[in-house]
DNA sequence: TTGTAAGCGTTATCAG
DNA sequence: CTGATAACGCTTACAA
């Protein structure tokens, strides 16, 4: 591991030209360039980013923070953040906070220490006033869930509409008593659904029963367990909304095993070779990603330019045939 | 943002205590002890992760490079990757390498000059010499791939074994005219099922017939032309083994549409819920994962004891419905 | 128990 | 065009 000294030693200049030579400065004679180049080759001189990265006080890293790679929906999102960001010469350091709201804050928080040059984040809490200072000093841009108790960028997607568009469209088809799937009413997107969906419902005339919503239905038991109960002669649904791709795929096997009228919030892999083919309100997390990340570079090159706090993107349905079944 | 020294002088003190209190040193009294907290969290002090970084000399982040973060299997190895660095309080560098082998050495190298403790890497190339020098200072495994000319650590699949099981289960069902599917040779990984393939025909004393490997198959219109040319009455193949998940999703539409027999390396999400169902000969990426870091701790641990280069994981022939189409 | 000095590898500033 | 010097924030020796 040679260090800068000794390649200047090697190459009887000072530190500083190896340092002028290492980055393009016009103002080294190609001379001593040359000299400086040899020696750099003969130690096989590798500049150690640790001490660049220290010097200039920021690393030129952006934080990804999503609840779980596994999911395409977030996997997506960072590889975009990926992108943008290799657009711009920066690097990601990708972390999972895990569906455990408790981990977010601590795990967010030593990211944070690293001097980023920026932060993305899908959080899993709703309050995220811990963050003040921090975004005081580096940009955070939040994705697809919005900050809690936090002026922050956010880039969002059209969860409301979106369940209420697609909830219609049961209703369209002639559904009435139409049951919704979820994981958890903790998750403020899932509540917004929600919204969304009784909103169509109330357009329609139709009550609104919270005997039909069904929810931890983020497992392979558990939504199977509650299209049992939603299809239970009590209940009787004829239709189901599923609020996130989650549950829709655990849900699979069972709609599959006995069809029912499916509309679900997400698109993911294979949706449209299923049988039936799922009838999604599809996101973009590629966009959600690819704006974030590209929010935080120009936040940090114009830190006191006024931009929108909030970006909504629209959801488009993708017909397929759950919807008829 | 203050610095240790900005503590140190609020508090009356000098910044090696301050560090000490940082680190929770015995030797500090209680008094003192108090005073600094109490100037730490006056003026709200976080300590500079890139300077802590920079003064040891190694940062606590694990590197992990793999092809694609959308792919399920690489997610599950970057999570898993994720899990087993979490336990040592190590965090992850992720980056996606492109499935493009000319990207691999520019992204490594530009990840190692971090000064990492370890680096995992599910490579693109089959040259790994380039990596010689920093092999010597930084822990490096390979993961579903082994390296080439270089000696490291490899974690990886029965890929001969598996596909060679896999389509002697094909032949086991009666099929006489079995295609492959894949993508490219390039990848060693592929090369070795093709062997197993043969071998699977060989010990069956079937012919092997070039034409009945079809490639570029990991798109959805390269995999539908494949099936399309390996059906044509002049191949006629009845049944297709699949040597990589991506070509088998990438098949599942044209497979669905027109059933033949199928049997394919790697499994995937939702591969049990389609119609039919696909047996897979299944790999386990998150045991890949999770080996390849604890060998990273151990390595940076004890850098001179001898260890398994190489470590084989069996794979899983999980019979769906597809095989008997 | 606490402090002083020195340095990790790089770069900015200012002289020459 | 080139170099000396100092500094980034923290920690390891070594003293006191």
């Amino acid at each position: 591991m040679a260090t800068m000294r000794e390649v200047a030693a090697a190459a009887g200049v000072s530190p500083k030209t190896v340092s002028r030579v290492l980055n393009d400065d016009p103002h080294v004679s190609p001379a001593t360039r040359e000299r400086v180049e040899a020696s750099m080759r003969e130690l096989a001189y590798v500049p150690n980013a640790l001490a660049t990265t220290f010097r200039s006080g920021r690393s030129p890293v952006i934080g990804v923070a999503v609840p779980d790679l596994i999911d395409p929906f977030f996997a997506a999102i960072v590889t975009a953040v990926e992108e943008e960001a290799l657009a711009h010469d920066l690097s990601t350091l990708v972390t999972s906070l895990g569906h455990d709201p408790s981990r977010e804050r601590t795990v967010l928080e030593s990211v944070l220490r690293r001097q980023l040059s920026g932060l993305v984040v899908a959080p899993t809490t709703n309050d995220h006033a811990y963050l003040e200072a921090w975004a005081a000093r580096i940009p955070i841009a939040f994705v697809d869930r919005a900050p809690g108790r936090l002026e922050a960028d956010a880039f969002l997607q059209d969860d409301h509409g979106g369940a209420r568009d697609a909830t219609a469209h049961l209703i369209a088809h002639g559904h009435r008593r139409i049951g919704f799937l979820g994981d958890s009413l903790a998750a403020p997107t899932i509540a917004e659904r929600l919204e969304g969906y009784r909103e169509a419902l109330a357009a329609a005339g139709l009550p609104f029963d919270d005997d039909l919503v069904a929810l931890d239905a983020a497992t392979r038991p558990g939504a199977a367990e509650a299209l049992r109960r939603l299809r239970a002669p009590d209940r009787a649904v004829t239709a189901v909304f599923s609020s996130d791709a989650r549950c829709t795929m655990a849900a699979v096997p069972t709609v599959t095993a006995h069809p029912i009228a499916l509309t679900a919030f997400g698109d993911f892999p294979l949706a449209d070779s299923l049988t039936p083919a799922i009838t999604v309100m599809a996101q973009n997390p590629a966009a959600l990603g690819r704006l974030a990340a590209a929010r935080l570079v120009e936040r940090a090159a114009h830190p006191t330019r006024t931009l929108p706090r909030r970006t909504v993107l629209p959801v488009t349905l993708v017909e397929r045939a759950s919807c008829r079944v």
